[in-house]
RNA sequence: GCCGGGGUGGCGGAAUGGUAGACGCUACGGACUUAAAAUCCGUUGCCUGCAAAGGCGUGAGGGUUCGAGUCCCUCCUCCGGCACCA
């Protein structure tokens, strides 16, 4: 422990005064007032509680809201818990402890350690999905997507887990295997839900360029959305009444087809066999059943095998094999590929393995690059300056100009249509587990599906129900809430699926702003106060999943006109990874995990917080020091030593210092706001250290550096303000605290320097330097730099060739 | 393989095309102390040199420019995402 201010009760004290001020609640009354949302991620309550890495972004997002709180903004910073969830089930599995108590428990642990950080959440708005406030309305939600068609049933597969007896979420399949014991998984056919966020692909797409998110995570989400243009091709099955469509993104290669391959599940299969290669196709298929995911993804070498069936190609009439093959994805495209191995590195490899024809229609214009190499024997995929060959009409045409005018053919000659093809699956919400929001859903003894009626809402989860694994869903055994046919008729049963978690937090954002709502999700007058989001911080790792699905469900609401907004978070930030001390990621395996509250108890909350920023920059990868802390802490110091040994009290107005003040607040203001909070807390402390080297600052100076730093470290600096303003602690309030007062002003003029410090270059490199006025004339620095021995050095007997000389930066004399 | 983002001292990291290494940590030297901790002062990119000074330096190699960590091209490497997507 160092000497210096004495954090524990400076800390203590303030938390206690603020909460009893209800400092940080805001209401929904529309005001003339600027309004700023700031929102953090809101995190799942673990049993093992927050880290020091969790904590960086919510101390980002703390100094922003405290910063626009002074800079006279209303500020929604609220928080709450995603706790509806897996491994507080699997805890339960493995314990018998009710997920309902280890994740209130886990609440209240991280309650406590995000309180004592002084993060200024607005505590009357916290929210938890596992309540039944909250979950009615998730509910509600999932019955307005029912209601616009956007949620519907079908058969899929799910992850089996044989030996857990369990179905689990695509979450917990890891390279193929269980998260918790490491044994394949397997699919297995169920009837599921599922949110038809296809439908919305492409404005997801478009509306990407509305919002300013980091470019790596836009790319994701578009690289997950996958969208790619092409055709859709008929090819007529020989002797059948059938055709087989193809999608392609590669027309310009149609004429290279020498064979079809169809994926296994394809239902055409059955229709189009050849009853001599019935049993190998019949075969195929089993296997391709029993294959695990594992299995298809390391599997080196193609399978398949011929189908017995040929197809016509429509535009050079040829007969081409079918065949079939797991490389073939059902869920993609139209579950049929055109063979194309002179141009396909897949169709390439799949002709080799099987002996199939390469025909080559696509070469480049000027032959081969080098002459004496082998490339002319692989596949030629995309190059500049190809031409078509053997292609009928088509040959000479550039493989672009091919696409576009095959394409017309096609659609002129009825042989097929353009086509969008997207990667983007519809969202299966339907989870086999206990701990998780009961779909509203009853289904009638003919399986009729009947929705909850609102006034029913919500369909509460029993506590009483026996989570360890049988095999399916925990609820379908708990009769008294399957049964509903008093209500619903003879055999009427509720759905015994929950949904997916990332249901609940698919819209958690929007009930923030008006929480305690019984009537509505939220009323349109708090939305339109508060949302959209306006600056959005979480981790990374939700790039695709949760922000997608957030986005869709605005995109829903929107349509419906809910809400005026098609966008939920304007403005999206990722903090980087916070590794341990050893450089690793923090794990209790390693030991190596820091617990803020520990660090706060040893250094202070303040201390803690700015470093969390002051690592380095807010969205890289670091590694935590404690070293570090301390020397935040001795800056700290520093500042509460201004005040103990009354430096301002005794200090003349020094226009240096007050010159170097103006630049601090300019560059704490701007770095602030650009979330470059390194760099804010560099100037903060190269301030300090310039006054003490001056061993100046008046109590006006001090005042405005302290409201600089108070939205790092609130604590310290609230305390210091109530002594120099000499206030009253027991009639402290909101008027008279650091935190509500008026963000300080520079003053442009101040800042700019009349003398300047630049640099004289000899052909660019650093000789000497010069001090002269900032807009000193080229004429004055020429004869000074010319009379500068050191220059002189350099340049005797030399040609001066030219002088450049940019004011207030730098004179570069070119000799020779 | 494809997409995105990086590579700067012993370490975390600063630098609108204009004096690279701010700020912090570490280490070393000194002051204070009976002593230690804490605190304060000084040094700290590498090489040569007692010094003055000079040379070399932002992953590698080219280029543009009076001037490049920064812009352009080629390559190496690390991290994140997607991955048989036709």
């Amino acid at each position: 422990m160092s000497a210096g201010y004495n954090h524990q009760e400076i800390d203590s004290k303030w938390r206690k005064a603020w909460t009893e001020k209800s400092f940080y609640v805001v209401d929904n009354k529309l005001s003339d007032k600027k309004k700023i949302y700031i929102l953090d991620m809101y995190p799942y309550p673990s049993g093992s509680g927050l880290h020091v890495g969790h904590v960086e972004g919510y101390t980002g997002t703390d100094v922003l809201s405290r910063f626009y709180r002074m800079n006279g903004y209303e500020v929604l910073h609220p928080m709450g818990w995603d706790s509806f969830g897996l491994p507080a089930e699997n805890y339960a599995i493995k314990t018998g402890i009710h997920p309902k108590k280890t994740t209130e428990d886990a609440i209240a642990t991280f309650k406590e350690q995000l309180q004592s950080l002084g993060f200024s959440y607005d505590w009357t708005r916290e929210i938890a999905c596992h309540t039944t406030e909250y979950y009615k309305w998730t509910q509600w939600l999932f019955k307005f997507l029912y209601q616009r068609g956007l949620a519907f049933r079908k058969k899929a597969p799910v992850n089996w887990c044989d030996k857990c007896k369990t179905v689990i979420a695509n979450e917990q399949v890891i390279n193929g295997l269980c998260e918790r014991c490491d044994s394949q998984v397997i699919q297995k056919e169920m009837d599921q839900w599922f949110f038809k966020i296809t439908e919305y692909a492409d404005r997801l797409i478009e509306d990407i360029k509305k919002v300013d998110w980091p470019e790596s995570t836009k790319q994701n989400q578009l690289n997950w959305i996958g969208r790619s243009e092409g055709a859709e091709i008929d090819f007529d099955i020989l002797g059948k009444d059938e055709k087989v469509t193809v999608f392609t993104t590669r027309l310009d290669t149609i004429y290279g087809v020498t064979f079809l391959v169809l994926a296994p599940e394809h239902p055409l299969v059955q229709q189009i066999v050849d009853e001599n290669y019935r049993q190998q196709v019949v075969d195929y298929i089993e296997k391709t059943k029993q294959k695990t995911e594992l299995d298809r993804i390391s599997q080196k070498e193609k399978t398949g095998v011929f189908t017995g069936a040929y197809a016509i190609n429509p535009f050079n009439n040829e007969k081409v094999p079918i065949w079939i093959s797991d490389f073939v994805l059902y869920h993609y495209g139209t579950g049929a590929v055109m063979g194309v191995p002179a141009h396909d590195e897949r169709d390439f490899e799949f002709a080799k393995k099987f002996g199939l024809e390469i025909k080559k229609v696509v070469t480049r214009s000027m032959g081969c690059c080098c002459g004496n190499c082998s490339c002319e024997d692989l596949p030629i995929v995309e190059e500049d300056g190809a031409v078509l060959v053997n292609s009928g009409d088509f040959d000479y045409l550039s493989t672009h100009d091919a696409r576009v005018k095959m394409l017309d053919y096609a659609v002129s000659k009825g042989l097929g249509r353009k086509k969008v093809s997207y990667k983007l699956r519809d969202w299966s919400i339907s989870r086999q587990r206990y701990w998780g929001c009961p779909i509203p859903v009853v289904y009638e003894k003919d399986g009729n599906i009947i929705l909850v009626d609102d006034a029913d809402l919500p369909v509460i989860l029993p506590d009483d129900v026996n989570f360890v694994p049988t095999g399916r869903s925990p609820l379908l055994d708990h009769e008294e809430f399957i049964d509903v046919s008093d209500k619903y008729g003879e055999g009427a049963r509720r759905e015994a699926d929950t949904m997916d978690t990332f249901v609940d937090s698919s819209w958690y954002f929007l009930r923030f702003c008006d929480p305690n709502n019984a009537f509505e999700f939220a009323s349109r007058e708090s939305m339109k106060k508060w949302a959209p989001v306006d600056i959005y911080v979480g981790g990374a790792e939700h790039t695709t999943l949760h922000l997608l699905y957030a986005r869709f469900f605005t995109k829903v609401l929107y349509d419906a006109g809910y809400i005026d907004f098609d966008e939920p978070f304007l403005m999206l930030r990722h903090p980087g990874i916070v590794l341990g001390e050893d450089g690793s990621k923090m794990s209790k395996r390693l030991g190596n995990v820091i617990d803020p509250l520990s660090v706060a108890s040893e250094y202070g909350a303040d201390a803690l917080r700015t470093y969390e920023l002051f690592m380095g920059p807010f969205n890289k990868m670091k590694a935590w020091s404690t070293s570090g802390v301390r020397g935040i802490r001795r800056f700290l110091d520093r500042v509460w030593k201004i005040y103990d040994n009354g430096l301002y009290e005794n200090s003349e107005y020094n226009s240096e210092v007050d010159a170097r003040l103006h630049k601090t607040i300019k560059k704490v203001t701007e770095d602030t706001q650009s979330f470059d909070f390194n760099t804010a807390i560099s100037a903060m402390m190269e301030f300090i250290n310039f006054v003490e080297d001056n061993n100046s600052i008046t109590l006006d100076q001090y005042k405005k550096f302290l409201q600089l730093l108070a939205p790092y470290a609130p604590f310290l600096t609230e305390e210091i303000w109530q002594k120099v303003n000499n206030n009253n602690e027991d009639t402290f309030d909101e008027s008279k605290s650091i935190h509500y007062s008026v963000w300080p002003e520079y003053d442009e003029s101040k800042i700019v320097e009349s003398m300047v410090t630049i640099g004289v270059q000899v052909n660019g490199t650093v000789r000497s330097e010069l001090t002269v006025r900032a807009d000193e004339s080229l004429e004055v620095v020429k004869e000074k730099v010319l009379s500068d021995p050191k220059i002189q050095k350099w340049i005797e007997g030399k040609i001066i060739k030219d002088i450049i000389y940019k004011p207030g930066k730098i004179v570069n004399i070119i000799v020779e």
